[in-house]
DNA sequence: CTGAAAGCGCTTACAG
DNA sequence: CTGAAAGCGCTTACAG
């Protein structure tokens, strides 16, 4: 049994297909009531379901929404493709997902199937530096741009489409003075790859903002943006503080994401340092996984699924792709115990 | 600036429409070099990309698989569409995302959309009890197999398409042996809604494999299927069990997943009350969220980004989804701090 | 208000 | 091996 079509709502309808079609979809006039009510009914018996496929091609639009995170298992980025859903369902357009496990042919890749598949927008989810940016996506992009596409990155500010960025220097900054008010002053930070652009805003914000109270870190060092990255970070860390259990005062680290806190939490736990007794942490993002954390994470609060959602309107509006709109989205400061100095 | 179509490319390299189309996409019988590479590099020049829905139009196949999970910011979730999302791109597939929230409204709309894009197959994912299946839905995916399309489900039995299923009765009953042998005697069950086949399976191979070795739980106790539903289940279970610090024996709580058991922990905590020296626990799916969480969850492991990837695998193939093809994975006990029994 | 017809960009028998 | 032509299922000026 074929699909039920247009055609054959019409014949049963008793109407051209051209009426039909301005019945069911959409149109400024819409035929006498009685017609209408014909058609509708037809369709209703038939069971006609629309093929979108067909439409998109006559209408050269279609509905569909292309969204590549780096990886949909890490809280951080699920939560934004959440916000990305809630808003596109509302916006009656469809998503479709691609998660590239930080690997840029990937990227490239299933940019390029979203093309083809004549996404209305894409939304490119990840950071890195702008500099660094694929020539061959670039490209693509640029001409994905001339026919009339629309992009919007988050987390990275690009030479082209709108944009939606966390205040991610601000609010590191913010952070450092709440942590110096917090009476510490011995500091370290765990940072991420220097071409990723949103672990360099973080690590720079909160590394100014203690200089300009005279404060510099005692020790910085790099990893991977994610957990092992921050495991192993720890672990060097460690070693390079000579922290041991039972100091005096414990030093503070900024690790600038959560997940790279939580695995830096994790190796210093297996050196038997306890959080904040022997040091003292405090990440970025506020991702969901946080609630349950134990010790509580000082952190940065971001509304991730908020952003999403900023992301789609962006996306959906004309004006602000071609005009290269940028919003920001603010951070907020949140101390919890794992930040805090129990002086002896 | 229009996109290039295929028709410029045939122009520019000399060639018919239904040459260059041959060329470009993979037809049995390729053209003599000469000319493929002519097409080829006319392609090439143009920036020539396919466009997917005249191909699908075309072709009556686009291409397209639809996913349809209750809430993709819960890890369960994220990581069966990260094996998805992986399988899928291997077989050069895109998917089409929906996160219903748990919203049947939401499901039911969702997968409508997704049968007006045509995609060639959807997998549902989330479970509840069969005999509750929206009928509307029903009837929708009745039509859409009729239609050639596939349908796979991923922890619910439907009455029609294909399956992968969690070994969850097997599973629980193997858990539950794991803590009889671990030393314990007092036992409760937080599970979950009644109509979510999951939680129903989990509990009653728990609870059937105590009944086997003469052990009945204390108190069973109903949740959500969510974090939320697990912490206020976790009260209402403390009362009841007048669970308080320090008493001799900590009794052994079985929460049907491990969003559940950290709820549970997370309330406890409030309460004044230690895992496991005042209370243990065990959860189930091991979710990659519990790597770093404290104190470590016993619970069964179940290879959820396998499960998606198995989910796409049949989907894509014809002979499994029409012939109702079931496949079970098992799952792995874990025991870990959260269920050792410190006897006094 | 309604219909006949062209067109969206491809694929694929059918001839040659 | 290659091409002319029909067809996939819709939408939308253009007439009436």
């Amino acid at each position: 049994m074929a699909a039920v079509r247009l055609q054959d709502v019409a014949i049963r309808a008793g109407v051209s297909q051209a009426t039909a079609s301005r019945v069911l979809n959409g149109s400024s006039r819409v035929p006498g009531e009685g017609v209408a009510d014909r058609v509708r009914a037809a369709a209703a018996e038939l069971g006609y379901v629309p093929n979108a496929q067909a439409q998109a091609l006559a209408r050269s639009s279609t509905g569909l929404i292309g969204l590549v995170v780096h990886d949909i298992a890490d809280p951080y980025f699920s939560s934004i493709v959440q916000g990305v859903q809630t808003a596109a369902r509302r916006a009656g357009k469809l998503v479709l997902l691609a998660s590239t496990q930080r690997d840029f042919d990937i990227e490239r890749e299933s940019v390029s199937t979203f093309i083809s598949h004549r996404a209305d927008a894409i939304i490119l989810a990840g950071s890195r530096q702008s500099g660094d940016l694929d020539r061959d996506l670039e490209k693509e992009c640029a001409r994905y741009l001339d026919n009339n596409g629309k992009v919007v990155v988050v987390g990275q500010p690009l030479s082209f489409g709108a944009a939606v960025e966390p205040e991610n220097y601000a609010a590191s900054a913010e952070l450092a003075h709440a942590l110096l008010g917090q009476g510490h002053r011995d500091f370290a930070v765990i940072g991420g790859p220097g071409h990723i652009r949103t672990a360099v805003d973080r690590r720079n914000g909160f590394v100014e903002a203690l200089a300009s109270q005279g404060v510099t870190p005692l020790v910085e060092i790099a990893g991977d943006f994610s957990r092992d990255g921050g495991f192993s970070a720890a672990r060097r860390l460690a070693a390079a503080l000579d922290l041991r259990h039972g100091q005096a005062v414990p030093p503070c680290v900024f690790a600038v994401s959560d997940v790279m806190a939580i695995g830096a939490i994790a190796a210093w736990r297996e050196l038997g340092l306890a959080v904040p007794d022997d040091v003292c942490v405090a990440g970025f993002d506020d991702i969901p996984t946080l609630r349950d954390h134990v010790p509580g994470l000082s952190t940065v609060a971001l509304s991730l699924v908020d952003i999403g959602e900023r992301a789609v309107a962006l996306a959906l509006d004309d004006t602000a792709t071609s005009s290269r709109a940028h919003e920001f989205v603010p951070g907020r400061v949140i101390l919890r115990d794992s930040s805090v100095l129990h002086r002896p």
